[in-house]
DNA sequence: AGGATAGATGATAATCATTATTGTTAAATA
DNA sequence: TATTTAACAATAATGATTATCATCTATCCT
């Protein structure tokens, strides 16, 4: 998808709400659409900077939590305790980790669906939202070594 | 699975890798063996205390921290920055979690495998292990609206 | 069994990502 | 362009986790 398309659809979702469009949430905005690379709070916040040079850290901080509450952001906790963000994909989707050089892959899966069917119809749970993640070593490490 | 197998289980890896047998860690095992909650560590400090009153915070901190390096216990890390361990199964296995009461269930699902294998094959990945967990809501709090 | 020693412990200080606070600024609306 | 109030910047506070270090003890050796 087109990152302008998505800064778009954020902009849409923020002014349905009657969110205010600010300079530094559209700097915020723009890098988190175009980002590609699972950046943390602190990555978008040296990218906004360039935009928006005044813009602070604790707006980033709240920019991005507001973008996870409108569900256009997804937020990626990690076994470190680090939090990684996607804006380019807001939807759930299943990601191969490096563990060694933390390299994020995020290829197209087949029915994870089915898997979800089959959860649900385990536990009684009604299921809106999922977390897959694989752990290994990346191809460039595995000749690394 | 016996807990008590469980705690001879994590006794023998311990001292394969020539790693004391102390009396607080052998209070630690006990409740990781038994836990079948998905405890925090101050959950586990909690119940160790029982068994052994001087046990410290630390050192339930670094001997969760050292099993988890002998995958003897399974570190859960959640949305909200929270920590859990499963030390009674800790083979990676999917989870249904409830948002809003937070009741984790661990039923068996079929071939997992089969979409690691999917996804080594599209990104080229040596996979180890993985994480998958589904979001939605228990029975219970589905009736409570 | 007793002593030596290296690893483990307890208590607490340090760290650091995130959140809260507060006075100021500016986006939206009429 | 004046009003209202959300959003802002700067920074202090929080809290879970980690580091430190003096003391203690599980294990090994004799």
């Amino acid at each position: 998808m087109d990152p302008q398309k998505r800064v778009e659809e954020m902009l849409y979702k923020l002014k349905e709400r009657d969110f205010r469009i600010t300079p530094q949430r559209l700097a915020i905005l723009k890098t988190l659409a175009a980002s590609k690379g699972h950046p943390s709070v602190d990555d978008i916040y040296q990218e906004v900077k360039a935009l928006f040079p005044t813009t602070s850290l604790a707006t980033v901080y709240k920019t991005v939590s507001l973008l996870k509450e409108l569900n256009e952001v997804l937020e990626l906790g990690f076994p470190d305790g680090s939090n990684h963000y996607d804006g380019y994909n807001p939807a759930p989707h299943p990601h191969a980790i490096c563990i060694k050089c933390k390299k994020i892959m995020d290829p197209e899966l087949m029915n994870i669906d089915e898997l979800s069917e089959e959860m649900s119809k385990k536990t009684g749970y009604k299921i809106f939202h999922h977390r897959l993640d694989f752990f290994g070593l990346c191809p460039a490490c595995q000749q690394k070594n």
